[in-house]
DNA sequence: AAACTTTTCGTAAAATATACGCTAAGCAAA
DNA sequence: TTTGCTTAGCGTATATTTTACGAAAAGTTT
């Protein structure tokens, strides 16, 4: 019943991105240690005047070289018996510190893949794969994944995160492909591009495909501050009419 | 740039309650210590062996003498200067630890009040404050407790959490109360009425109100496998009809 | 008995969601 | 050049849900 004085605090992070057909995570490669799993997600111990926020944003600037604009908190994993003791001993080498128990926070962010970033994330290490080939991890971060995952089935129903992961140009084709590669499901095309234009967020450019074997969609650009005004109309007129028992 | 060493994991719960007219949240009253705010929310360091979520058991558990159905984590707050010094020394003294640091975990739970629970919490100095009462508390508690304000309207308008503050057998009246008194709005009680049947997971017990000066209500209670039930047709059904931009 | 209060049942209109037909615009193959 | 294939994009009819209220019912209080 004693008050625990020697464990230690860090933050992994799932970082998730679109190629225009599947989602992908990003993983990092670790040296090869005994027989411990070599993938696992970004992370890192917390230093000592960073928050745990901080210390995610660090960490995922540090291995996609650009500033994350969205990054939300998980969970914390706490379970004293979640790291075996050959995974502790490997932070225990790594950081060079002595410590019984690592608690960690998951992290979840959500980036635009382009061709700069998929560079320098080759140059450290680092690998985006699809989920669905995602099959092991090193210590609970399967775990953490999972938990991730969760998050985003949920956030991408109650919020337009969908547009963190699109190009600032996007068809609503892909946008579509975007929510089914997530949720899982498949929709009608034609009530989809309904219900994406009904609440008058998604702007027209002007700009169409070139070269595709089919009619040229258009290009479309997400209004964040038509987005706002609508969320506030919707609010002022209808009391609970976004509850869903 | 240094790993850190020396903090402490504590745990925070806010613990709602409502009274039939007043969302209520228990706080613990403090022994006097220099100028330091008194009112504070119930809380622990973590102990060696046991989860933040088991701690948070054994806080809610302890204060209230009750199991506790239902329990949430909030967001971690980690900011290394949330604690001002005397409220650092404070926490040195009561657990007896050398700590630089102290990260907290805040937890938000729900239960139903009733005599037997009142008469307990209060034999252990805890109090039952109305929500729009509170003013100040210590440290950054009225900061956790603004996120769990926030975390309980947005869990009242997409799961039946409601039911976890009623007593079993409850009026529609009742049940619109505690919405309106959550949410901070109000509703047409032959709508809600009407919202709440349409799923069908409330059951008619029968039982009528007794003494009331106006027609009396019949009492309800939450069929929670109905509930279950009618989520899964959703499912079936619809494909993303519960989204809302 | 009249007044008052809250419960409870209804109903009509408005707004949203769903299912699906059909044309448009590009490329590729014949 | 024509035919076929594919996805984009428009429209419409029907079903479902939400919203705004009217009014009766069942008690107590005056």
């Amino acid at each position: 019943m004693s008050i625990q004085t020697n464990q230690s605090l860090s933050v992994d992070c799932v970082l998730f991105g679109f190629d225009g057909t599947s989602l992908r995570v990003l993983l990092i490669e670790r040296p090869a240690y005994n027989n411990l799993e070599r993938m696992k997600l970004p992370g890192s111990m917390i230093h000592q005047s960073e928050t745990m926020l901080e210390a995610a944003v660090r960490v995922l600037e540090s291995v996609t070289g650009m500033k994350i604009h969205y990054l939300k908190q998980l969970e914390i994993f706490s379970d004293p018996k979640r790291l075996r003791s050959d995974e502790l001993e490997w932070i225990r080498q790594k950081y060079q510190i002595q410590t019984e128990r690592v608690v960690t926070v998951g992290y979840y962010a959500l980036v635009k893949l382009d061709r700069h970033l998929l560079a320098h994330v080759s140059r450290k290490g680092g690998r985006w794969v699809p989920v669905d080939e995602i099959q092991r991890l090193a210590m609970d971060h399967k775990l953490i994944l999972s938990s991730a995952l969760a998050m985003l089935c949920r956030e991408m129903l109650l919020s337009p995160i969908a547009f963190e992961l699109l190009p600032k140009k996007f068809t609503i084709s892909e946008l579509q492909r975007l929510f089914e590669a997530v949720l899982g499901v498949e929709l009608d095309n034609r009530n989809f591009r309904k219900k994406m234009f009904s609440s008058g967020f998604l702007v027209a450019t002007g700009e169409k495909q070139k070269g595709v074997a089919h009619k040229p969609a258009e290009y479309f650009i997400f209004d964040r501050s038509a987005y706002r005004r609508a969320v506030k109309e919707k609010l002022r007129m209808g009391f609970i009419d976004n509850w869903r028992y």
